[in-house]
DNA sequence: CTGGGGACGGGGCCC
DNA sequence: TGGGCCCCGTCCCCA
């Protein structure tokens, strides 16, 4: 018994010897892992800061930006450089900035610095063209692009973006060629330009000089340029593409953007997304889906009408026929100028290529009520969502679009009581202008895209509207079907006739009420 | 005063 | 029958 007694207090004591042990193990791992933990922890609260702080930043940055675009909208320009740069025309004006190309070159070089005359001052600009090494290789979308890098200029907060186009989709032979030997001047090389610019903040970009704005455009382009667009087109008649895959705007976020930079060729965007954004318009990504994309049954012809300023021309097939370059232009105070000596060196005219956003934002009457921009809906055409690839070209438009707000809040108050909202609910992307159609919008919608899908086979020039290309191509023909029945004058435009009637009847034509609506009226 | 391009609305045709 | 598409007429503006 008493040997069963010391058994059980030995074992007992044993036992506690080994439970002992066992809590110093795991405590001992306890404190191991805590430590370990711990310090992971104070890692991860480090990274939390630090975070923190870049999100804080990044806050403070947008706010001020938005509070600096109240005071002060920006509007858009969008100006078609069209061939004048591919040709060697020279340079390009924006408003009342002249962009200035070397001359002989067509493409925009390495370091190339572009002045850019604001008047106030100067401000010198490299661009930095980064071409696809293969294009082939790229794809049928290698793309070319032009990273500006903004040196200098005496507003720290505005931002240019100069780029060209990148030949995208159907690219034929010749314009994959352009690409590839971009250094020697090509007739067909296009190039576009963006410029983003205005006064405090561009949407795009607003850092400081350490700011690097990169847009890139594609282009498509089928067929021979010498001949007609029409010809090209493939139509019967002189009409013009149809709307859904010629007008695509993007817009939105910026950086959405820079999360497709995942094409081969696209330009290496910094690290840090604040201080680089590029658009990658890859002609088999990229939004404008001029084939697969745009689908006006659906009635989704608008739903890229904010995006990229190229446009498409299909045939009735959605086949791609031509993408004519464009020029983007966010600004704030530029008056709606071209000058067309700037790039045009053959000697036409490309007219008011674009137009002063904010003009436009004020005479808005005539939309409906809703705005495509602001609350998509599924039935209206207007409102058609966009697809997963629209973040791909919300670029430029942001900011457009924001400074829209309050053209649309006007809008929408008179929609409600205007009873145009049914007639004209298509609405450009742009202004926010409504129409009847979308043809209509499309056509409308080149005036700010400077899109002219129609060359005379005589000479270059180009037309945003079939007819006007008919009626110019009597000034080679020679036709002239208005004749005067007092003094048989004849003439070639029919206002012309009719206003030459007027030194018969006396009548003022100054004074001459016009019968056509303005575009704040109804029809 | 004329020439000519830009812009836009109306209306007809076709599906 | 309605909508899309296109042509035409018209006005504005500039050179």
């Amino acid at each position: 018994m008493a040997n069963c007694m010391v058994f059980h207090t030995q074992i007992a004591s044993v036992m506690e010897v080994l439970a002992n042990a066992a809590v110093a193990e795991i405590c001992k791992l306890v404190d191991d892992d805590y430590a370990v933990f711990r310090l992971e922890i104070t890692q991860s609260q480090k990274e939390n800061r630090a975070l923190r702080r870049k999100l804080q930043l990044l806050e403070l940055k947008v706010s001020r930006e938005r509070a600096e675009r109240t005071i002060r909208p920006r509007s858009v320009k969008i100006l078609d450089r069209y061939r004048g740069m591919a040709r060697g025309e020279g340079h390009l004006t924006v408003g009342h900035r002249s962009v200035v190309k070397p001359a002989g070159h067509n493409t925009w070089r390495d370091g190339q610095p572009i002045t850019v005359d604001e008047g106030s001052g100067t401000s010198t600009q490299h661009v930095i063209v980064i071409e696809s090494a293969d294009v082939e290789a790229a794809g049928p979308g290698g793309s070319s692009l032009v990273k500006q890098e903004r040196t200098e200029g005496d507003d720290p907060q505005q931002s240019r973006n100069i780029q060209t186009g990148a030949v995208a989709g159907v690219v034929p032979p010749e314009s994959i060629e352009d690409l590839s030997t971009a250094a020697t001047p090509q007739p067909r090389t296009r190039h576009s330009i963006a410029e983003v610019s205005g006064k405090p903040n561009g949407i795009l970009k607003t850092e400081t000089d350490a700011e690097t704005l990169t847009v890139t455009k594609s282009l498509l382009h089928t067929g021979s340029e010498h001949r007609s667009d029409t010809e090209r087109l493939g139509l019967g008649r002189l009409g013009c593409p149809p709307a859904p895959a010629s007008e695509y705007l993007l817009y939105g976020d910026l950086r959405t953007v820079h999360s497709h930079l995942d094409s081969g060729d696209a330009l290496q965007a910094g690290n840090d997304p604040s201080c680089s954004y590029t658009t990658e318009m890859e002609p088999v990504n990229m939004p404008l889906g001029l084939e697969t994309q745009t689908d006006l049954s659906r009635g989704d012809w608008n739903r890229h009408s904010s995006s990229v300023f190229s446009e498409g021309c299909l045939d009735k097939k959605g086949e791609v026929i031509a993408v004519d370059e464009v020029t983007v232009k966010v600004e704030g105070d530029a008056p709606p100028t071209w000058n067309a000596d700037s790039h045009l060196g053959d000697g036409y005219s490309q007219g008011r290529d674009f137009l002063d956003y904010r003009e436009s934002l004020e005479t808005n009457p005539d939309v409906a009520t809703h705005s495509p921009l602001h609350t998509p809906r599924d039935r209206d055409p207007v409102f058609t969502s966009m697809g997963p690839s629209d973040s791909h070209g919300r670029v430029l438009f942001d900011q457009v679009l924001n400074s829209n707000e309050r053209a649309r809040a006007q809008v929408q108050e008179r929609g409600a009581t205007s009873g145009n909202s049914k007639k004209k609910q298509f609405l450009c992307m742009f202004c926010n202008k409504g129409f009847s159609c979308p043809q209509k919008v499309e056509i409308h919608q080149r005036v700010h895209t400077g899109v002219k899908p129609f060359s005379c086979t005589q000479c270059h020039m180009r037309f945003a509207e079939a007819g006007t290309l008919k009626r110019h191509q009597r000034v080679h023909t020679g036709e002239k079907p208005f004749v005067c029945h007092v003094c048989r004058a004849s003439f070639s435009h029919s206002f012309n006739l009719k206003r030459h009637q007027r030194v018969h009847t006396g009548e003022n034509h100054t004074a001459a009420p016009s019968v056509r609506s303005s575009p704040t009226s109804t029809s």
